[in-house]
DNA sequence: TATGCCTGTTCAAACGGTTGCACAAACCCA
DNA sequence: TGGGTTTGTGCAACCGTTTGAACAGGCATA
């Protein structure tokens, strides 16, 4: 391993000197800078980034916190979309990311706080908010810098990243309103996290502003999984009253929900419609290609590093939340009169 | 920040007590250790990390490496599944995962030397190989600890853990030779990919072995993007002698492929059968449901940090390279004759 | 009672850098 | 020509830990 003093016995410098060198000092001639360049070059030198971090206190490494179950995210398209606006925008920024996730949800304090209180790293990424979400509240107490994709009401000074997603789904629930659906259902995701619970309000909202019928029955909620959405559909279908269309959580849940729908012999759009959320690359190849509400994925990844960045280095934010604007790509799933007309 | 020093004067002993109460030293007195224990705990305190690994030159951290251009992993459910298995297992025996990607290929070397060099990892999983692949050369130089997803022809003595993709390729066409098909093709990937070169060698293979005839025109190199399936099929449908089967890379591919073929008209598996490799979540719900090698994603990723681990220990390795095991799961895109019968 | 061995702790150096301060040499200008 | 300023470099302290060596006191053994 080659150090700082060997750079420096092999120029016949000092070591300061060579460091100056490296963090381009005004006061290095020319010369010496020439020189002691080249033999870094010629031995491969690179400072020790941990001696460096020792001193400098700062670690040019993010933290992303992946949530509670793992699992559950990492099948999931979304993620990765996420995971790329991340990673993109933290290497274009010259930061590395460390990601960490916690063996079980009572551990997962403690994993974040090996982090920060060993100073492992400059700041922390927040994947998804529980409602009532630990993490946060112990990142809020150490005040240390933080970026929460997704919204917290309970921390409300909390910097976070996301979508509207009350507006989100009351727009996609909206749309099956437009399209002559009078009994919509929702297949919501886990009612402890603020996404979910969001796009519940959203969809109940638009229900009650056209004066539509809310059922409990009509309501389901499951994991973000294909499984969470085929079992939802046993479900609906037994039912005599059952929804003409549905609002799903998540595109990944509604392939889930197409499929049941199949195997029970239903026809989508025609016996049933659906909108889903996030719209991930293959909304487009399913069959029929889903109506799904697109969150600019990558854009919310992108984001939360600007963020973040910004927090550490205590440049002041803009806004917060910063809000990323949604859109609804319509597609078959959801063309019901359309669709019939035809 | 409290240090070490901070909890040393608060319970009247010296840094050294502390570090060895930290580390469980067998000549600490159970009551100086409980004492220290119980201020480091009102005081919330962790050690640093730097400063550890400073001292002990290991990090606890293992480098991955996102190979170029990471866009198009991103968009692939197999990258989500491998991590998975990555972060399962490096989780469990207590390392963290950074992750970086190079800005160009040309920066590749680069980052990776960053890494390597300044020590900022205990050892790099390298995401798939490129046949020529300088990062091979630099880490095998450099005698660093490193774990191929992959294989390297020219570096026999790097440690790698892969499937047999020969094998892998060779299992799929000889399925479809099996139902009858005599006109095969190949949606290939980017073709310096070992993991391309080793699929079409196997597909190869089996053509040969039953005296298939091979055509140059029949062999289609692309990226692992669905577009890539489509492109190649609107090459192929074209063709006056086109192939009844064809074998995809990738199932993200093939999801292209049956894209493309849906739009021209053809259908699945009756006018031309399709078989892929990974078996991604979805490809049991895409219509028809894709004939694909299940090639243990998961365990690749779990498998290839057990090893890495293996390897920073110094511990002999059972073999070399692992290979995972791989099943032909398959369905309906692939049912040719069966399905045709009934 | 002197000797050696535990036991529990402290001391100080080391890990590989950075940086404020000191200082010598060169330069400038009156 | 002498004072002040600038330029280039070195010294030494420091970042927060670990760890080998030293050491003081207690205990057992001969």
């Amino acid at each position: 391993m080659v150090t700082i003093k060997d750079i420096a016995r092999l120029a016949g410098v000092s070591p300061s000197t060579v460091s100056r060198v490296v963090s381009n000092h005004p006061r290095i001639s020319p010369e010496t800078s020439r020189k002691v360049k080249a033999i870094m070059e010629e031995q491969g030198y690179h400072p020790n980034v941990m001696a460096k971090s020792l001193v400098s206190k700062t670690t040019q490494t993010l933290g992303i916190m992946l949530p509670r179950p793992a699992e559950e995210l990492f099948q999931n398209y979304f993620f990765g979309e996420l995971l790329r606006g991340i990673v993109t925008q933290a290497t274009r920024m010259n930061y590395d990311l460390l990601m960490t996730t916690a063996t079980s949800s009572s551990d997962e304090v403690n994993t974040i706080s090996r982090l920060v209180r060993g100073r492992r790293v400059d700041g922390v990424l927040l994947l998804g908010s529980k409602r009532d979400d630990p993490l946060i509240a112990f990142l809020s107490k150490e005040q240390f810098p933080f970026v929460l994709l997704g919204r917290s009401e309970a921390y409300p000074d909390a910097v976070m990243v996301d979508n509207n997603n009350v507006q989100v789904a009351y727009d996609a629930t909206a749309h099956l309103i437009a399209q002559g659906h009078r009994r919509i259902g929702f297949v919501s995701g886990p009612p402890d996290l603020t996404l979910s619970h969001d796009r519940m309000v959203g969809y109940r909202q638009a229900l009650e502003e056209h004066s539509l019928e809310m059922r409990g029955e009509w309501i389901v909620e499951g994991e973000f999984l294909q499984e969470s959405g085929f079992r939802a559909m046993s479900q609906f279908m037994n039912m005599p009253e059952r929804p003409t269309a549905i609002v799903v959580i998540d595109d990944n849940v509604a392939f889930g929900v197409l499929r049941g729908l199949s195997e029970l012999g239903y026809r989508v759009p025609d016996d049933i419609s659906i909108v889903s959320f996030n719209n991930i690359a293959l909304s487009e190849l399913a069959s029929p290609p889903l109506t799904s509400v697109d969150i600019g994925t990558y854009q919310l990844g992108y984001t939360a590093v600007q963020s973040l960045l910004r927090v550490i280095g205590g440049e002041p934010l803009h806004q917060n939340p910063v809000i990323i604007p949604h859109r609804l790509i319509v597609r078959e799933s959801s063309m019901y009169p359309t669709f019939k007309r035809s």
